[in-house]
DNA sequence: CCCTATTTTGACCTTCCTTGACCTTCATCT
DNA sequence: AGATGAAGGTCAAGGAAGGTCAAAATAGGG
């Protein structure tokens, strides 16, 4: 049985396509209240799955008529790729963030299957098996550096 | 009687058979409970009978609406790149190692031109960037994981 | 029977998810 | 403007998985 948190990622992933557009708009509340759980869940779910580096920008407003609006950003160009690599991997990246484009890259049809795996695999805790100051730097090096190789046809 | 290790071992493979597939999803504590023993016998089982050498690979994830997922590994390939991740690649490796096998591997048409970049691009010395012990046992564990990465599924 | 290798257990650790108390912002009504 | 209630935000504690390691138990071979 899927947890909660992947139950509503995958409810608003769909609704995010059933609505064609790349906006979907709902109340907090309401979410909640569709999920039996509490509130602060929501909060949860966006925070880990709907982050920039999966391809998503969260705007919400509080009080009266507020709400919370995801924003499917679409990657459409290698162009966008190559900001990526000069602008959005720094000297440093948590495995969290890494997979997080990986899984973006591979949504967006710019990676296959076995391309997702590998990178995945490259860059896994696991595989680096060093410390963590280095191990975050290491993984920035290395998504870079292999994200490159590809456009470099 | 055989030993709850095999037992556990063979109820596994049998639905891993059964599944039809070659992914086996479970949860350690279901799979506890179902032999009425600890938790952590599992884990004795996958690593003794589940090993690489063997043909699986084991994933898993912790937390809420955890798992232990066990992938079949294709077996169809030629005996060098089985060979290579279970024997051939040591603790460490240098880059001119390395090139080498990706390069027969490619030769072979196992890898493709993007696969053999993304290879080439993590085994380099200037991706890697760190001083020379520690770099070539990087550099064997990247090679392995990544290769690994392409026997599942 | 003894020695060794394998298996079984359990205490303790890390990661990820869920819940709830408390805080901030906004629209609206006096 | 000030008060009020209706949103959403934050954060820390608790819970629910799986991981690790070493000691204890057992099985097998000589």
């Amino acid at each position: 049985m899927p947890s909660l948190t992947e139950q509503i990622e995958r409810w608003l992933k769909e609704q995010l396509l059933r609505a064609g557009g790349n906006t979907l708009e709902i109340r907090r509340s309401d979410l909640a209240e569709i999920f039996a759980c509490v509130p602060s869940q929501v909060n949860y779910v966006l925070a880990t799955r709907f982050t920039v580096e999966r391809g998503y920008l969260v705007q919400s407003r509080r009080g009266g008529g507020g709400f919370i609006r995801i924003i499917k950003l679409r990657m459409d160009l290698p162009e966008q790729l190559q900001g990526l690599l000069s602008r959005g991997i720094g000297e440093s990246i948590s495995q969290a963030q890494a997979e997080g484009i990986v899984e973006r890259l591979w949504e967006e049809e710019l990676l296959n299957g076995r391309e997702k795996r590998m990178l995945e695999a490259a860059v896994s805790r696991e595989t680096l098996g060093v410390e963590l100051p280095l191990r975050d730097v290491l993984r920035a090096r290395l998504l870079k550096a292999m994200l490159l190789a590809l456009l470099g046809e």
